[in-house]
DNA sequence: GATTTAGTGGACGAACTAGTTAGTTCTTAC
DNA sequence: GTAAGAACTAACTAGTTCGTCCACTAAATC
């Protein structure tokens, strides 16, 4: 029972949040995110919008259980942090899990938006897959929030990706890519090593989710900050160089 | 309040609970760890034993922690699987928080330990390089609890890690280990490369971890199974030829 | 303009959860 | 043998947390 003093009646209080409250639709809603979404233009804002609420909800809860986990993330904070209430959260989604699986969609989502537009083809093999690894390497850097959402998921061992359906078959664009690249390289004779591409693409995704995932324990333990904007290119040369000498290797 | 039956002074429920309970000690004690810890030759098995409670307390507190993360993990549930009391956590740690960085403390000291025992100084640099990135994977594998408690600190930014004093100070073994070998193939020529010690311990975890720790979202997206039996043998080599492709390129 | 339906708000409650209280029993030092 | 203190236990408490109830309003439909 918090805030006695709203429940005890105090009119003015009352009346106030009885008001139909100045109503700033958007005001809290897209943090950062801009219009877009949305056709502005056709007539005024609408004081109600299903997917306008929904995709707040979807944001704030993609930060808050970013931030606090699965477990440690309260359905009562991201309610408040929303312009909605912890009703609507129940209204379009169900539940927590039911919210955390559409989260971890979203984030999926937009991370095979952006591998999408990956172009890479013109580039010869070995460049090519430099490039790749450094965009993977980018992609990363600049989306911590999904790393930890996918470190949070592996805590619970994927059991909300795995009943979540329409994941596995979404097959990755970029392993194909990857293979179109290797079969160049190998035909070139660049590359001297028969290697399957989702070993690659392993070996592209591990060290660029260690640097951003493990970067705390790392720095708490060696006293080395892997995320410092001094050594980002430093590590993405690493990488990069890595790739291409384990393919060209004998 | 639950178990209303007990409450309700049922006499033969309470007077079985008072009873001196069919000490067992150890039974649910050293669940695996076997026998090892105390010299047990020394006079009849003990009722009370401070270092051991702890010392249960402390490897159930490991596995519920490292399967439900901190928040989701129980001071209820761990106690209920201890021999003892959940009054015993609180007398022995303080709280669950410092429960947790004494798991976390008892975790990095086994890694440490494990540390200690490597020893490839007697062969070559590519050898020793390579046979050093083989054991980390094999630690890696082997302790698929260490990794998760490492990834959920890291989901805390590594905050209690980095409120724990003596853990940056205690700079790892291997750091050392892995200076003296990239010293050596630098001398002999065989290491083309000038490289930093922590970087190439990082890349070596950052694929052992990897492995380990994202397993679950793998299989779930691509449809493998890193941590198969049949493909560990694979994973391992394919480690160490990278590795050495790596510091041998030109 | 009336009726229906999608969308909304806020308070409530049952179950849970970290931490505490008040007391008992075993061990050890003398 | 016994006193002091360490080790231990069951039951409890205060506060939290997920989820729901019910009354209500804006928008869509007729």
């Amino acid at each position: 029972m918090p805030r006695a003093q709203d429940v005890a009646g105090d009119g003015r209080t009352r009346r106030k949040a009885a008001t139909p409250r100045a109503r700033n639709p958007r005001a809290a809603a897209d943090g950062g995110k801009a219009a877009g979404s949305k056709p502005q233009g056709a007539g005024p804002a609408r004081q109600r919008d299903a997917e306008q609420t929904r995709a707040d909800i979807l944001e704030v809860a993609s930060r808050e259980f970013a931030e606090q986990g699965y477990a440690g993330a309260r359905v009562d904070q991201i309610a408040e942090r929303t312009r909605t209430t912890k009703r609507m959260i129940y209204y379009y989604f169900g539940g927590k899990e039911q919210l955390w699986i559409a989260v971890l969609e979203r984030a999926y989502a937009g991370i095979r938006a952006a591998e999408q537009d990956i172009d890479v083809e013109h580039l010869d093999p070995v460049s090519a897959i430099r490039r790749l690894a450094e965009l993977t390497f980018d992609h990363h850097d600049s989306h911590p929030d999904f790393i930890r959402l996918v470190s949070i998921e592996n805590i619970h061992r994927a059991e909300h990706l795995e009943r979540s359906p329409g994941f596995a078959s979404l097959n990755s664009p970029v392993i194909d890519l990857i293979a179109r690249i290797l079969a160049r390289g190998r035909e070139s004779g660049a590359f001297r090593r028969q290697v399957d591409p989702l070993d690659l693409h392993m070996l592209i995704s591990s060290y660029c989710v260690f640097r951003v995932a493990n970067r705390y324990t790392f720095r708490a333990i060696f006293d080395r900050d892997l995320g410092s904007r001094d050594r980002r290119e430093h590590y993405r040369t690493m990488l990069g160089d890595t790739v291409v000498a384990y393919l060209t290797a004998e």
